[in-house]
DNA sequence: GCATGCATGTAAGGAGTTACATGATTCA
DNA sequence: TGAATCATGTAACTCCTTACATGCATGC
């Protein structure tokens, strides 16, 4: 049984609650988003797949008046969730084009590579923003692992923020020598 | 006119001097790879396009009894490099695969946590490995860019294994706490 | 003579995003 | 009544990796 790592997202999000795709999107988009993220265009054919699979089952749901799909995992899909837990992890990826941008800059004004950094920097602000938006939830709950995952996103982020301080202070210096 | 960010990867190693299909993928696994990968499978192809777009020229190089195709940057080129090197970096995107088993981690055995953070350091104490090993020749390089990107790994990868140390003590406090 | 490295490429397939499409419901 | 949100899905496409294939050159 050969599974994409956003099918394991998928099983995980399902891992304490039914739910349906657009929940466990929005799941997604509420925690795993910065470092694993995932589109309506996985989420819904890999609940069919993982339904046709076995590991996981529909069934037809209502809550007021509202219809939807919403998926619980069976007893196969909460055992291959936990083999592929107990697997050392593999993936480790980046993809940062501020770095790649700053990495070549010297063909460039050096005003662009400021504009690399100051960008890598606002979008970092950025994101702490929406980290601690939802540090209240994580940190409440009784699962105490998507705290301590939540806490790694913002220390993150603020250690990202102080590097792009040294780097504009460093490149001022540098600008500084050139001119004199 | 509309570049993938690896086809400017290709246009970058190529701002300083000419270079074969092979050294630009030497080059990128001896600095962006850690931010920003390429393969075989993408280099010579996008070495093709650029060419037929005219933004690179491959002239037939003969080193010793070697053959091979190196590629400048034409004057096109080098303008679509400056011009794409002064928008703003917008790709920023992290495929964790620790953090995601990590954060899953309720459903499965405390020593799979333990060993998701471990294996996350592991990777990061090598990655630290090779990145000192290039060390001494970006850093005396007149083009002050690569190093200053190069210590953002070193330094990266040593705060994130601080983090992994601290992640550790507060799962082994947490499971004392459970047995208590 | 053989392994390693130099050197170039292609084909197949996986993974993921984006845009599009549809329709119901809720709230202002 | 109209905008926003809930809810589900598909098609086309891009990007990228992996595996395969080839052949020469160098050094042990």
């Amino acid at each position: 049984m050969e599974l994409s790592t956003t099918a394991y997202v998928v099983l995980g999000m399902l891992r304490e609650q039914p739910r349906s795709g657009y929940e466990i999107k929005q799941a997604v988009d509420n925690s795993t988003r910065f470092f694993w993220a995932a589109s309506y265009g996985q989420i819904y054919p890999e609940l069919k797949q993982l339904a046709a699979a076995g590991l996981v089952k529909g069934e037809p749901h209502s809550q007021g008046e509202r219809k939807s799909t919403v998926y619980r995992l069976t007893a196969a899909g909460r055992k291959e969730l936990r083999r592929w837990l107990e697997r050392e992890p593999k993936t480790f990826e980046m993809r940062d084009e501020g770095l790649l941008k700053l990495f070549f800059s010297v063909a460039a004004s050096p005003e662009s590579a400021a504009q690399s950094i100051a960008t890598k920097r606002r979008y970092h602000e950025n994101k702490i923003e929406q980290l601690r938006a939802i540090e209240p939830l994580a940190k409440s709950s009784a699962d105490p692992y998507p705290y301590i995952v939540l806490r790694h996103g913002i220390e993150l982020s603020e250690w990202t923020i102080g590097w792009c301080e040294r780097a504009e202070r460093e490149l001022g210096r540098e600008s500084r020598r050139r001119a004199a």
